[in-house]
Order: C-alpha cells, then sequence, then structure tokens
DNA sequence: GTGGATGTAGACAGGTCTGTCTACACGCAA
DNA sequence: TTGCGTGTAGACAGACCTGTCTACATCCAC
C-alpha cells in the first residue's frame, strides 16, 4: 500500500544494538563471559551506559542475544564451508581444520558457556542443547538415507565435540592436526 | 636414631592446607573458578585469611593447587575403575557411564577451566595437556600391542572427551545415555 | 622459657562489578 | 509545535573482589 512507511511497529532500527551485539560476541568469545564486564563493552561499542541498558535490561540478556546470534552467525559458515568443501562426509575434516587454524579460535562458544555459567544461568543449557541439535543435523545432511541415519549423526557429532576440545588445549597454528587425524579416523571407522 | 621425631624439614601438615584445597576443589567444580571468591573458600574451609594467605599467596596458586589435586584424584579413580570394570577396552563406556551418572557430574574440571582461564592463566593450558596426554595413556594401556597403538588411543581420547562434553550440556539422570552410545559406537567401529 | 611456625578474628584499602539516575540533544511524525 | 523514540555523557550506589595488615593464641623444639 504505502510506498516506503513500514507502519506501526518494530521497525528494526540498525544502529547501537548491532554495534553492541558484535562487540560482544567478540569480547565474550575472546575472554569469556564473567570475565567481561558490561562496562568493557559498553565502552568499546562506543555506546552510551543508559542506550546500553535500553536494549539489554541485563547482562543476562546480552549473553543471551549473544548466543543466539552467534548459533546463526556458526552454523551459517559451518553449513556453506561443508558446501564449499563437497558437501559430503567427506567435507567435515576440512571444514573443522579451516575453523581450528583461524588465529582466533577460542573453541565453541556454547560448550565454554556451559561450563562457566551452566550452573548458574539455566538457559545456556537449552540453547547449547539446541544448538548442538542443529550442528548434528547439519551433519545429517551429509549422510546417504539409511535406517540409522540420526544415531550415526549423533556419534559423529560426539567425535566433533572431542575434536573441537582437542584443538582447543592443544592449540597452536597446525597442532589442530592431531585433532583432525583423531576426528578422521573416527569418522572412516564408522562409516566402513 | 630418634623415635619418633621427623627430623628437619617439611613435614607435611595436615590441617588447614588440605581443609582449604578440598574445599576449593569443591566449589572450583561446583561453581566454576572465577565465580568463586577466596572468601567464599576462606568461609567454607573455616579457617583464617591470613592462614590461606600464608598457604597460597594468590588465587592463582590456589587454581594450580587445586588442578593438581584433580589431577591426582580423578586420574586415581579412572585407572581402579577401569580395572574395577574388567580391565580392557570394554570398560571404558561403563567407566564413564559410572562418572557421568554421579549427582555432581559437572564435566572435565581441565576443560572446563581451559575455556574460562586458558586466556588468562596459560599454565592451564599445558596443565590440561598434561592431564589429557595421562588419560589418553590409562586409554592405551587397555590396548593390545600394535604399531598404532598411541594413534588409536589418540581418537578413543578425542571420542571420550566428546562424550564428556555430552554429557554435560545433556545433563539429567540417564540421559548420559546418548553420550555412552555414541561413545560405544565409535570404541566400537575402531576396533573392528 | 624463648622463638618460630602455625593458627584465629576481623578491619581495611583499592579496584571492579552490575545497575540506576539526572540532564541534555536530535530527528521525525502527528 | 509538541511529543516520543533514540541517542550521548557521566555521576552514583551498593555489592563483591583480591590482597594487606594488626593483634592475639597455641604448640613444640631447643
Amino acid at each position: 500500500m504505502a510506498k516506503s512507511i513500514a507502519s506501526s511497529s518494530a521497525p528494526p532500527p540498525p544502529g547501537a544494538r548491532q554495534r553492541i551485539l558484535l562487540t560482544a560476541h567478540d569480547l565474550f568469545y575472546r575472554d569469556g563471559i564473567r570475565a567481561t564486564g558490561v562496562d568493557r563493552v559498553i565502552a568499546e561499542s562506543g555506546v552510551a551506559k543508559l542506550t546500553f541498558y535500553r536494549h539489554f535490561p541485563s547482562k543476562n540478556d546480552l549473553v543471551r542475544a549473544f548466543l543466539e546470534h552467534r548459533h546463526q552467525r556458526w552454523m551459517d559458515w559451518f553449513s556453506t564451508a561443508l558446501q564449499r568443501h563437497g558437501g559430503t562426509l567427506r567435507a567435515l575434516a576440512p571444514t573443522l581444520a579451516e575453523w581450528f587454524n583461524h588465529p582466533d579460535y577460542r573453541g565453541c562458544a556454547f560448550i565454554n558457556t556451559v561450563g562457566e555459567l551452566g550452573g548458574d544461568l539455566p538457559d545456556v543449557l537449552e540453547i547449547a542443547r539446541n544448538h548442538k541439535a542443529a550442528m548434528a543435523s547439519a551433519i545429517a545432511a551429509l549422510l546417504p538415507d539409511s535406517a540409522d541415519k540420526a544415531d550415526l549423526a549423533s556419534a559423529l557429532a560426539v567425535a566433533v565435540d572431542g575434536a573441537i576440545i582437542r584443538a582447543q588445549y592443544d592449540p597452536g597454528p597446525e597442532a589442530s592436526i592431531s585433532a583432525i587425524a583423531a576426528l578422521e579416523r573416527i569418522v572412516a571407522a564408522l562409516t566402513r
């Protein structure tokens, strides 16, 4: 009907909120959530304190928004990277190697957050469960149809989580080699 | 020589230090390290503040002692539990199931600590690496001799870490079932 | 009995944390 | 032009954090 007027409710503002969220993402992922104060997020996103608290009434709200944002960002990357590497199960290891070798790699944000806040913020357990279910679905999409496709994808997802952890505590430019080698061995054995 | 005099140096005191360490272990493992203030450790171990700081000049010293204590405690349990379940590779899954189903299960202290402090306290990366190397050795001890025993144990260790994570974010009295099922599937495939 | 190691009780300093509040500015739509 | 949504700048409160310090009590070896 009307030309450009988006009418009454909810015209998503592109400004401050996004800046806060992106800053929080980088800081939370790099330094951890408890180690990152909201003051720091406020300062680095160049926003006023009141503006921050208008968008995120409490730090926990920001944490939830961070995890949601991270979920979309990571799943988008994961899906396209798997396709880029061929879209079959053989794509799994090179895709993860790409991630592990990224200089900012600090493990899985969801695993880290469960470890840090799992006891205090019960929401994160459910958010992490949903994230890992989506990851398992993306892995299942690489598999040919079979009766136990879901179980196989579940076992592969466990192996992937193990590789993520290994690449985190055994880091370095090419130390992810052992994580990838272990993962490839498991993949090969599971699909023989 | 003398009857009961333990002579000059280092008679290990059984008192305050141990009480602090055990209290810290429980709190750090349950609530996380950053969430646990030294004041809390001091209060719950029933010790004076000065006594605490005489044994652990800084919180980081306590963290390192906690990890060392945890390492010995866990490795002792792991080794004996593996033996108790038969001492072969078939013992791996039931041993871990025992752990996952413990009501106080909160994942691997080393993985959690790396996620929480890995960036700030570089020591924990090395400590975690050593711990995981010891875990892999204990797994290797279950395997028959072969040329690639170490690599196989490494792959199994990655699968175990994955199962630890899965049992952590997908908890519950018997929800560790999926973690154990995935692990058993991987073990079976790797040793076929 | 003298001195040192070990212990208790608790005040204190200086920093950081989350969250609230006041005061002001700009753009846009009714 | 009036009012609302959105923004900035920054003071402030109250809690909690790590770490230091004073003052005193025991035990035990020499």
